[in-house]
RNA sequence: UCCUCAGUAGCUCAGUGGUAGAGCGGUCGACUGUUAAUCGAUUGGUCGCAGGUUCGAAUCCCGCCUGAGGAGCCA
């Protein structure tokens, strides 16, 4: 049986004989011993080995270089060392794979992200991609945790769609026709009744109208998926490939919704510091050095509420300029909302019931008709980290609204048949995986908080 | 897609018209408690690609490719 090196650094005792496996981050030599550091993934900190003449094959651990992947058994022992409680002192090793050290990219020091990225196959075996990814782990955990906690049912929907009437962002086509021959219809378009499904398909850009369905059987469902926007955007906040959670809930109004979210953000950064305490030390001592203070203030402070008109009227009495004039009608701008959370605000608010001409159609129109239900949740520093609305519950507006937008009515069949059949209040959100992830860990590009970043003309690994 | 900047050794960078450089890494050696070990020696190049100007181009000009930051769009 081997041990895992996080609960060995955490409870292992003198005297205690282990075996541990994993990868060598760092050898230091000296005559007659070594120094072996040893991570295996588990947490931020390796175990260190030494390994003196004593030990059987000491001669091959000259191949036992960094990166190399070794299992090693031993005693225990108190370190006289600093930076350590406790290290191994090694009886056996067997070394199972040599790691040519001429041509292995990651050294002991310090790498660009930007280079790490070209070598997406061996990163993770960074201190920072290593803590990013148990964060990450951690934050789908806390997800799934927090809306089972609060009896949401997990709803899969479909990554395939044959509608665009999702109405957000550029889709990606999907087709199984020979991309050298497509046939033509008499009209010379894609005759697209000989493709796979008959239509033409695309990778989805919203789970939310699906989402809709299930809460109105349900009441409470959420969706944690693939998301994929086909958008050339070049950004350290854009992927073409995405994770996206979405609750959505029945019977249930915009305040409801805020509520909702505040309870989400919160439950996740607590569960995080609680599980990843190591990691987010590193992030606030090497990456940001506002992340715990970031943390604490999402866990502590009530989020504070307003209405797009008092974000208005706060924006227009701000004494400075903006560099996008502000009035009433305008969407708001990153640079308004950094100024809200950071400025005003100085933690995450909620802004509610935006002009109906800058928000989707399917949003619950208000009495007065010139705002709907929407809400966005700000937040220092990275600004619009969730949107929501309460949706449009009545048919006949929904109607109209989709003709006032131009969309296909034909298409909306059945999303207007879930208003024709037990139509209720309900309201939801959607909240980008990724960029939660980059907002706990300080981390200032998206591609470095996903396993295999999907952007324009990059797709390797 | 637009704007700005960048591309020189495995990595991070210096080098603004005249012999291609440094630190780190790697290799070899020394060292009985290291922590980005230290010390000594050594190794390492299609200067992104293609064209042009020039006696001479990493350096100046044109085009292209790639990347980063910002913007737009958004999550």
């Amino acid at each position: 049986m081997t041990h895992r090196i996080a609960d060995i650094l955490k409870n292992g005792q003198p005297d205690s004989v282990i075996t541990i496996q994993g990868w060598v981050r760092t050898k230091r030599d000296s005559k007659g011993f070594a120094f072996v550091e040893v991570n295996d993934g588990s947490s931020m900190a390796g175990l260190q080995v030494i390994v003196d003449e004593s030990v059987p094959n000491y001669e091959t651990l000259a191949q036992v270089t960094t990166g190399a992947s070794i299992e090693i058994s031993g005693v225990l022992v108190p370190s006289p060392g600093k930076g350590q409680r406790i290290e191994l002192k090694a009886q056996s090793f067997h070394l199972y794979g040599t790691s040519d050290p001429e041509t292995y990219p990651l050294q002991k020091k310090r790498h660009s992200f930007e280079f790490l990225r070209t070598i997406g196959h061996l990163r993770s075996r960074t201190n920072t991609l290593g803590a990013v990814m148990r964060v990450r782990n951690a934050c789908a955990t806390a997800i799934h945790q927090f809306f089972q906690e609060r009896d949401f049912l997990w709803m899969h929907t479909p990554i395939i769609t044959a509608s665009d009437c999702e109405g957000a962002g550029e889709l990606f086509n999907i087709t199984t026709l020979d991309l050298t021959q497509v046939p033509l219809t008499t009209e010379k378009q894609v005759d697209y009744s000989q493709d796979f499904f008959g239509r033409p398909a695309y990778l989805t850009v919203s789970g939310q109208l699906e989402a809709e369905i299930m809460a109105l059987s349900f009441k409470n469902v959420y969706t944690f998926g693939p998301t994929f926007r086909a958008e050339n955007s070049n950004t350290s906040r854009h992927l073409a490939e995405f994770w996206m959670v979405e609750p959505e809930m029945a019977f249930c109004a915009l305040d409801g919704n805020v509520e909702l979210a505040e309870a989400f953000l919160k439950y996740v950064f607590q569960y995080v510091l609680d599980h990843c305490a190591d990691d987010m030390e590193f992030f606030n001592k090497r990456i940001d050095s506002s992340v715990l203070e970031t943390a604490s203030n999402i866990i502590d402070s009530k989020f504070d509420r307003i209405t797009y008109s008092e974000a208005i009227a706060l924006l227009e009495k701000a004494d400075r300029t903006f560099e996008y004039p502000v009035e009433w009608g305008i969407d708001l701008q990153s640079e308004h909302e950094r100024y809200l959370a950071e400025e005003v605000f100085k933690k995450p608010l909620a802004v509610t019931n935006y002009p109906t001409q800058i928000k989707a159609f399917y949003m619950r129109l208000d009495d007065d008709e010139k705002t709907v239900a929407a809400m966005d949740v700000l937040a220092p520093k990275i600004g619009e980290i969730i949107g929501g609305s309460q949706r449009e519950e009545r048919l006949d507006i929904l109607e109209r609204r989709i003709k006032a937008h131009n969309l296909p009515i034909d298409d909306y069949w059945w999303y207007l048949d879930l208003r024709r059949y037990g139509s209720v209040p309900h309201s939801g959100f959607g909240l980008g995986f990724e960029r939660l992830v980059q907002f706990m860990t300080g981390m200032a590009n998206i591609r470095d908080v996903i396993p295999f970043p999907r952007t324009p003309l990059n797709a390797d690994f």
